[in-house]
DNA sequence: CTGATGTCAGATAAACTGAAATAC
DNA sequence: CGTATTTCAGTTCATCTGACATCA
């Protein structure tokens, strides 16, 4: 147990006290919580596949630039993900008849289906990783991280 | 802009109110400003780099073993990171007389002194980070992702 | 023998980069 | 022409896995 300075005990040390170590150690924590909880639920489903289809349920459908936009994930990687989910019909593409560059992307009843269930393992994991908080406390982290990610409140 | 259910107009979506999600959107921010200032600083260190040399200044010289279970590194990456940071003359490696398997990890004074430039691009990416937020909600911040890293407070 | 340690080789997920072809 | 979209190939960083030899 090396603890040189523990004359004040409280003190913030460098790395306890940096945000960016922090969100480091509790990002690792939480998508490996997340990834054993997928691995364990069945098809090769990720984090990316999850975004989309919730993007896709919440927001209806939506070109690939767009749904990069609205989850962050790169237009490259919506491509690849989107592929898969293609692959077992949980989603569909279609060419814009406006813009026949574009894609419509549209989710699936079964996509629909999947997602309810990805719904209650995310669920549980985040149960798990908010354990430590209060109710007051996490809907305070999940306040600030909201405003952290999107200025705009 | 696809808005279907914008009735309520804040109505937590399913994405937005996830605390994995967040988690993800906020660490990929931090990430990027973080790998972006380490880029612009200079020699090839990075987060894990970083991470070991304030430990090894905060809490004395330690084993690799100990090294990475105060900081979340693995063992193997530990000593991956420790060879590139022996390599610029930042740390040294001994044997542990009582215990020949073991090395003991020191920071040399250009460690220390690296450290210490590392520390002005830490915080200032810190506070790019932290923008959106005020002083007090900060301190909440860093507060509760603590506890989520670590539940003993 | 068990257990901890350091090392190596490799895999993975998330994110990013750059380039190309196509459409507006 | 410039701009936006989709796609492909490749890279990076952090993390983890499994194996191995060494030592207490």
């Amino acid at each position: 147990m090396p603890t040189p300075h523990h004359d004040t005990g409280h003190t913030p040390t460098r790395l306890e006290g940096r945000a960016t170590w922090l969100l480091s150690r509790a990002h690792a924590r939480s998508s490996g919580l997340l990834s054993a909880a997928f691995e364990a639920n069945g098809d090769g489903l990720r984090g990316y596949h999850y975004r989309l289809l919730a993007a896709l349920q919440e927001w209806g459908p939506a070109s690939q630039a767009d749904l990069g936009r609205t989850t962050g994930i790169d237009r490259s990687d919506v491509t690849a993900a989107l592929t898969e989910l293609e692959a077992r019909k949980l989603v569909e593409r279609s060419v814009d008849p406006d813009h026949k560059r574009r894609n419509i992307v549209t989710i699936t009843a079964a996509g629909v289906v999947r997602l309810l269930e990805l719904d209650k393992v995310i669920d549980g994991v985040q149960d798990e990783f908010l354990a430590p908080l209060t109710a007051a406390q996490r809907r305070q982290f999940i306040a600030l991280m909201s405003r952290l990610v999107d200025p705009r409140c």
